[in-house]
DNA sequence: GCTTGTACTTGAAACGCATCAAAGGGGCCG
DNA sequence: CGGCCCCTTTGATGCGTTTCAAGTACAAGC
């Protein structure tokens, strides 16, 4: 268990430790067969490098730090997947820390990454990143992720507000009297889109709109419960419209109404939100308003860099994704062939390394301020 | 952007240095009054403790890495979650890093987190894992999971060969004639399944078994394609039961095969393997066969525990969950009441913390060699 | 008043590596 | 043969902690 260390390695091949040092990070200055001499003797004594030690003596290293809120959260995934490639492209390493849920742990692994001589740290934030005081000093660039800061700093985010009035707007078109939105708005990114559906239902006073609390965490098992209790009430109290405030909760009411013997979406539209690819690879589609995760996460990595490379003092910079109603893509399941609807759904997962299909999307506000 | 260190905290406090860290790391040693001034020291500075240094001085931290293939998989967000809440009931942190189905990847994220002091490792590996050499050498407690190791070290993993087995005999019980099985066996996990499958099969020369190819990334689109396929071969050509590798695959499948109008399980059944709750949320419930990620990662912790506490030379020790066919569940959609086999599929979700549901199902064969 | 003990606090010595100024070695030219 | 330059290698220094033996202050007991 005796770990061997860079001057066993040094020792053994006959060289000094500086040498073979180099031979790890500036390989180019050996000669070659010094260099060939050292690697072998690397391999042989199974020699691996101490990143602490690495990292204490040499500053930074190549990696990121992601912070989520919740890993078997659809949009979290795209999030992490579109970091991912982009931080690989620039030969930065990627870490995700899930903060299940929890803010305190949330701020626990926010230090642990800003501590670790990270090149820089990416948090989806659960609640007002003002609320983490830590961020103020940045002794690492950070950038918030699907939340606007008031803060200065770095984020850049889906128009949430932007998302309920796109679900709004769709319902009122469909001609809805009486929508149920369902969900806890435990999340600021939640919040908004609550905001935002009242706030476009403001001038359609005759719009009944009801809110109902689906428990902690969100979760389909929740969706399920509020879709049957809606189900069983008195067909002229039924809502004609019920938005989940994510995809997993509407699929969960989805099934539940469809359980009941209520046709969906013939008595009652659902829709959700977060264009949760897995949230529909069952066989209803659902409408969903699709914050382009994959595109966020690579925006982040991109402000990352930005800070790193011009090494001045982070300006402040922000960067919404999707904030006008042509690039957050509401689609009606109702209105399309059923085919066209599903295949794109299937394929976008498919297709996610490309992004391409999101690129078109993203509008870099600039900064402002 | 100069960071502030414990000397600076120190000098500011009118404390040494020692004391500070004492305030870190043994609160209990110092006098409360101290304890204060130091902490408050520390908040006014804006103080962050450089992890690099921490674990260089002292050893190992209490954190463990995690390697997982992909994380848009049900299954690997189900490891990743059972081993979340069991490292952090043990005070430890996890951090997750994402191969990407790139096994230079997957290696050089196992020997980074080798060299950083993690407490250990664990990898849901691609391919065996004896084929990573750095392994032999193990300078950290390492778990492999979902997979059998030939090599000394221990691994937890679910029997895929019975999951193949059990399905097939799913298949054979509902008087299949004609199986196709549909995924890339790109993994060793998914090899298994498929061999499970031909082993149960071999009794029965009667039954036609194809096996076709889902493409490199077995996504639901590759389902979706194959299942359109299959849809548009005559009658007589066309399997009754069509067993997907993974639930995703098995997911594009149906909504192919409904989108052409054939009727499932009417027409044709169709089972999925990982019991990937994402993947069902839709409203066609999905034969499954599901072995319990939550409960491999957890025990994957467990070992890790047990290895970091007796400090003992690693034992082999190997622990195989749900080998049995009572533990792997498999749930025949067109046998089980609707709402009952939806709503607990649903409520599974919420309670995965809870782990109760999974521990039945685990059976811990001991150390064996 | 002296001793013994207790409760904190101190500061120097690692931890394993990257860095960099300096030394070494060899070839080339004068 | 000496001087110069370039390519390669060397090893001392410091990165920010933790640890721990040694120190201090104070209280209690005789």
């Amino acid at each position: 268990m005796a770990k061997v260390k860079i001057s066993d390695v040094a020792r053994e091949a006959g060289v000094s430790l500086g040498t073979v040092s180099n031979a790890l990070n500036h390989p180019e200055k050996l000669r070659p067969e010094t260099l060939k001499l050292i690697n072998e003797t690397i391999n042989r004594l199974g020699y691996l490098p101490n990143q602490s030690a690495r990292q204490l003596a040499g500053g930074a290293t190549k990696s990121f730090g992601l912070v989520l809120p919740r890993l078997d959260h659809g949009f979290s995934l795209q999030i992490a997947s579109g970091a991912h490639n982009e931080a690989r492209k620039h030969g930065y390493d990627l870490l995700i820390a899930n903060a299940d849920n929890d803010d305190i742990l949330e701020d626990h692994y926010l230090r642990y990454f800003m501590g670790t001589q990270m090149s820089g740290v990416m948090v989806q934030p659960m609640a007002s990143p003002d609320w983490h005081p830590v961020m103020a000093k940045m002794p690492v660039p950070i950038v918030h992720l699907d939340i606007h800061c008031s803060e200065p700093g770095y984020y850049v985010a889906a128009d949430n507000e932007a998302q309920g009035r796109i679900i709004a707007e769709l319902a009122i078109t469909r001609g809805a009297h009486h929508i149920v939105v369902v969900g806890r708005a435990a999340f600021m990114q939640l919040t908004l889109r609550v905001l935002g559906i009242h706030k476009a239902l403001a001038l359609h006073p005759d719009i009944k709109i009801e809110v109902i609390d689906a428990g902690e965490w969100n979760t389909a098992a929740d969706g399920y419960g509020i879709g049957a209790q809606i189900a069983e009430r008195p067909a002229d109290e039924r809502p004609d419209f019920v938005v989940g405030l994510t995809d997993v909760l509407a699929s969960g009411v989805v099934s539940a109404l469809v359980d009941k013997g209520i046709s969906v979406p013939g008595q009652v539209r659902v829709a959700g939100c977060d264009g949760n690819p897995l949230a529909w690879s069952g066989s209803v589609p659902l409408t969903t308003v699709a914050p382009p995760g994959y595109e966020i996460g690579r925006k982040g990595v991109q402000l990352l860099m930005e800070q790193i490379e011009n090494k001045a003092p982070a300006k402040i910079k922000h960067i919404r994704v999707g904030s006008a109603a042509r690039t957050v893509t509401a689609v009606a399941a109702e209105d399309i062939n059923r085919q066209e609807l599903v295949r794109p759904f299937l394929l976008e997962r498919a297709s996610t390394q490309a992004s391409s299909q999101t690129d078109a999307t993203a509008i870099n506000l600039g900064a402002y301020l």
